[in-house]
DNA sequence: CGCGTCCTTGAACCGCGTCAAGCCAGGTGG
DNA sequence: CCACCTGGCTTGACGCGGTTCAAGGACGCG
């Protein structure tokens, strides 16, 4: 691990590692075989496979996709550090998505006897637990509705958002804090490559955002949501 | 209500009307408040709505929205008897979704004290609405993938699918059980009522489905099935 | 019988996916 | 130091598929 993760401060509301920091949970985890480490672009799990626990995030950003018809990918969630991942598993025997990093990303695995331990032990961890589930459900079947009824210069500026609001922005040069391509863009909108470049474009020639950089820079966030304000409240 | 819905060898493992008739539970919702009824097109709560309690659907179906641009709604889900609703607010302040009734349907309401006096008393019991939220969180984002990803025909006979899952059909008319429009079908599949006419149409054609009379019929399940059998494992 | 609601059909428009061709930056080797 | 190659990005054109709309049919109800 590069640097001892905190939680301290940490405004994500669904943050665990305060749960897996704690003494108790370090003893058990202080086994280096729950921690490890995985490259960008390696799976940490795919579709299928056996579920034999749960995943904390310490460190990094994964991708949690569901592989489609010819090779598509739709990207359904985006995971950073303090996140959870592998949790859809649960109750089921295999995995239903593939979860890749995408940066250098530290992984504290938390195999099924412990958790489950730790469900009947800590009933407030369990109850947290639950509403984390609770949240991550809304926020899915609110992307849901954006799948079904936005156009595609709607989906584009609310891919954009949606790994914005997950990976956040450089609060200085506007640079998403994530390295992310044309294709991936696409996999979160649910269309084509294509059409996230012309949209891109467009996009840039009415100063919303600047892609002159490697990363994209949201210049005009505020008109960059009113262009999905109908979809939220 | 009408008779007294019973949770003995449901087979939907999900069903927590045994939870909920329990003696412990029974003398608690004694009190005729909890209990109360829904003619088919009122509303049960609505996006914005402050989050009170959560739902049991004793009798009845429910169909689960989300209110979108141009007055089009999407379809979420659809619950039945045995299903709980409305646990999508657990957690937050507010309903993120609308649930209306299909037919005269039967709820008993269950306010947050009471739901968070269950969680604390009854570790089990959180444990298994955990569980059932991240099977939920699964099926949400199954449909996130369809929506992307299917052309309207596919999406046409998910929706049927969907709604045969949900509800079930007669064994021996091959009627689905629910009375459904083809405005709510669209609603399901994601797309606008006439493609859905024009696809129920093509299946009939083909001798898959049959709508001559009230109910659409589903002739051959196998082969809907099969149209839709890129997206299933 | 007239009215309303839901369903059906067909035609016109256009948004979107696809593809071919070219651009640019970074890496590699002579 | 330049020539070449490769992979990601960009642009524009084409054509299919889907949305939308208008007009009409089927059915139930007052």
């Amino acid at each position: 691990m590069k640097k001892n993760a905190s939680c301290d401060g940490c405004p994500n509301k669904n943050c665990f590692i305060g749960h897996i920091q704690s003494p108790e949970w370090k003893l058990k985890l202080s086994n280096s075989k729950h921690l490890f480490i995985q490259k960008p672009g390696q799976h940490i799990f795919l579709e299928g496979n056996p579920v034999f626990g749960i995943y904390f995030i310490l460190e990094g950003k994964v991708k949690v996709t569901i592989s489609g018809k010819g090779n598509k990918e739709q990207i359904v969630r985006l995971a950073k550090d303090g996140d959870v991942l592998g949790h859809r598993g649960l109750g089921g025997d295999f995995y239903p998505i593939n979860a890749i990093a995408m940066e250098e990303t530290v992984l504290c695995f938390v195999e099924n006897s412990l958790l489950y331990s730790a469900f009947i032990a800590n009933s407030e961890f369990t109850f947290e637990m639950m509403l984390f589930y609770s949240g991550e459900l809304r926020k899915a079947e609110q992307r849901m509705r954006y799948l079904a009824q936005m156009n595609v210069r709607e989906k584009t500026a609310d891919a954009l958002l949606f790994i914005r609001d997950s990976f956040g922005i450089n609060d200085e040069t506007k640079e998403l804090n994530v390295e992310i391509n044309r294709e991936e863009i696409a996999g979160i909108a649910g269309t084509s490559v294509g059409q996230i470049i012309h949209n891109l474009s467009d996009l840039e020639k009415q100063k919303i955002i600047d892609k002159t950089g490697k990363k994209i820079q949201i210049s005009d966030e505020k008109k960059l949501r009113e262009i999905v304000s109908a979809f939220y409240p």
